[in-house]
DNA sequence: GTAATTTCTAAACCTAACTTTAGGTCAAGG
DNA sequence: CCTTGACCTAAAGTTAGGTTTAGAAATTAC
């Protein structure tokens, strides 16, 4: 009488990911499914839910440890309720703020920067914005100031 | 008589990058040195420049083909002036704008969303963004609705 | 009961943006 | 002149985030 749960096939369908992807997923420790008698995933339905977070912190450009750590806060053992997902979301939206200000004081900078002769000078404010490290999710593996030994 | 340019170090050291990828950006030809007698790479001051756009370009999050597109219409033969520095600025800026916005747009959408039911359908909006072509830069390679093959 | 789907694992492959390594050449200083 | 440090090329390695492939076992459909 135990849930059956769902397929991974099935899960795939619903959430729009690959299969691939999401035994990926669950490689990299973002999702726990069990396994049936036979010895293949069964899901619940809180999972649709936490793919979904992890597709939609992708597009922010949070990179998979980052949003599994988001996902490590939630409560383990009972599913996680609206108030769990409303708290994550607060976070998400702090890091999300500075990410989006960071971009913005770049771009605002651009104009007089790209034209003047400072993009040559280790000064520019471009070459060393305080909180480049808020930017590093995706992009470029070494930012400015980021690089390894030498 | 004719100028000695740059070796590859002294750029490397005005700019912070390494050696390598300076060459990596030559192989991927945003940049063209020529060469000295013994086969060595020379570089004008006005690469400094160069790479100081791919080196920020880079923050924002654009690809080293998106780079080299821009790089590309810059004047060939005579060395960029400021105001060609200022028109590129212009169309940079204008790809900048589209990424600010559509990070603002998902981020207003967040709160209502994550703690709503709708984060498991295929119709919230963070799922659709219109423009989320707009943020394929870096960051996940294949974004939601844009799947390989299947 | 058998055929057609799914699913399973492990390992190899993919792209971007570089770095590292190996084996050799060039240039500058004493 | 000779040594040391910078430079050269080509090829292989690296990380993130997956996909593809191969061969086998479990489910589902008829």
């Amino acid at each position: 009488m135990a849930k059956d749960g769902m397929t991974i096939g099935a899960l795939a369908t619903r959430t729009g990911l690959a299969v691939s992807a999401i035994r990926y997923y669950e490689a990299q420790g973002l999702i726990r499914p069990w396994r049936n008698e036979g010895g293949q995933r069964r899901f619940e339905r809180a999972d649709l839910r936490r793919l979904s977070f992890v597709m939609i912190a992708q597009q922010f450009g949070f990179t998979l440890p980052q949003i599994k750590e988001q996902l490590d806060a939630l409560p383990n053992g009972r599913t996680p309720t609206k108030t769990d997902w409303a708290n994550i979301s607060e976070s998400f939206r702090a890091s999300l703020d500075a990410r989006i200000n960071t971009l913005t004081r770049l771009r605002d900078n651009l104009d007089g920067c790209i034209g003047c002769g400072c993009l040559s000078l280790p000064k520019c404010a471009l070459y060393n914005p305080s909180d480049s490290a808020s930017l590093k999710g995706p992009g470029p593996r070494y930012l400015i100031g980021d690089h390894p030994a030498r």
